[in-house]
DNA sequence: GGATGTGAAGTAGTTCACAGCC
DNA sequence: GGCTGTGAACTACTTCACATCC
């Protein structure tokens, strides 16, 4: 009997956000020519201990070899299957004011399945006007089918919007408004709010609540307590041009 | 004897990153001439239990009145109180793309406290240039000093960029690069990243993880459980108007 | 009556420590 | 020898349930 992979089992909320920087490392060794990582490496990289690493990917079936790590390709295709990157989802973008642009310029949001479907906005000054390909359209149009709609307009309109997006049918948010939304049952909201990050950053600071958790990864100072010699598969010569 | 506030014990980390959204309810509650507000109702608003938010409250001290709630002033200054925002800092960003830019001409983002007091960038097109009130500078010039400072460059400068700010003295860094960085310990990092957030949401769809859990505040969909009239102390004619 | 504040129970996540396999 | 995978212990957070006080 073969393995008996997809579907491997719930992961957890915690396991599910560290996948993806697992897979950022995994690429980034790969690209390097490297095949091989244990879970002790991936744990520098990423800022955890090396046994949550290997309770992390033991989630998605043990792939590891006992002795000599994890094969690099094979990581980064189990990772890829456990969060359904062999899919493409629509994605659209309600807002299109700074953070919006930043958002669909960035070559760092949009990977990995998603494609961007159409923006929306309600100023008359950006409607109709095109950026990366899309002209924006008014929200007064029908809202395209997507399976995932990111929010970015002002924090009064958040709610009005969402609702609107919900009952076209989308199910899944991705709110950058500071603003609680008040969704149907079945509908997914997830919050990204740069000023609370802000906030817990200055809690600690305050109080001297040194090591200090956060964000996504919690990361604090990894000081690589292994004196390895070099983690990162080659330093890159870190080109500094341009900004995100 | 009085009560014995300040050095109001440590707060857990889930605890610390609901209080900006308990905060942010008491004054939109206090803007709209209202002055109490039970744990009920500040629950439903920010999408947690009632008893989490007593539980939360209850370690700033015990500022509530059985049988009536909490004052909206008093919930608001203890709030304040047990994040800091009595104290300034500052603030500076470095990385002026799309990004920075729409970060720094936020009215979301550096609120309570937090104030602006330089950015950087090392594209000569982009130094020199003048945002919000501030001259870019190169990133060759010295680091003024600074609390916190804000990564957004891309992911392979920002090792060296973090270097830099950590020897200049900075141990509170804010990440939007997706790049786990490694510092001293002692120094702080939180980490943004939009695409994880996007993909965590995927990875609940794709598993009909139904209720789903997420960023912040996990926020499932609340559905007004209680047939509250209207929750929202004014529902406000959403201007819609202009974007993030 | 009504809502807070909190012990006690329950649940989730991490870390330890080691058996098992290469 | 070295590193994975996992039961067992531990720690953290949430939820229940109720005594307490306005």
């Amino acid at each position: 009997m073969a393995t008996p992979r997809l579907r491997p089992r719930k992961l957890s909320e915690p396991t599910i956000a560290r996948l993806p920087v697992y897979q950022r490392i995994a690429e980034s060794w790969t690209s390097h020519g490297l095949n091989r990582i244990d879970s002790q490496q991936i744990g520098e990289l990423a800022g955890v201990t090396a046994t949550t690493v290997r309770r992390d990917l033991a989630g998605l079936g043990s792939f590891g070899t006992r002795g000599a790590g994890y094969d690099v390709r094979v990581l980064n295709e189990r990772i890829a299957e456990a969060l359904g990157h062999d899919r493409q989802y629509d994605v659209i973008v309600v807002g299109i004011g700074n953070l919006g642009r930043a958002l669909v310029n960035s070559t760092n949001f949009l990977i990995r399945g998603a494609r961007l479907a159409a923006l929306y906005d309600n100023d008359p000054d950006v409607v109709g006007t095109s950026i990366v390909g899309h002209v924006v359209k008014s929200l007064d149009e029908p809202i395209v089918p997507a399976t995932v709609a990111v929010i970015c307009v002002p924090p009064e309109a958040a709610q009005a919007v969402a609702d609107r997006l919900v009952s076209a049918g989308i199910h899944a948010l991705l709110n950058f408004a500071p603003q609680v939304l008040n969704v149907p049952i079945g509908t997914a909201v997830h919050y990204v709010d740069f000023s609370i990050e802000l906030q817990i950053l200055m809690y600690h600071l305050n109080n001297g609540t040194g090591p200090l958790g956060g964000g996504l990864l919690h990361s604090l100072g990894i000081a690589t307590p292994t004196p390895t010699p070099t983690l990162t598969p080659t330093p890159t010569p870190t080109p500094m041009r341009g900004a995100l």
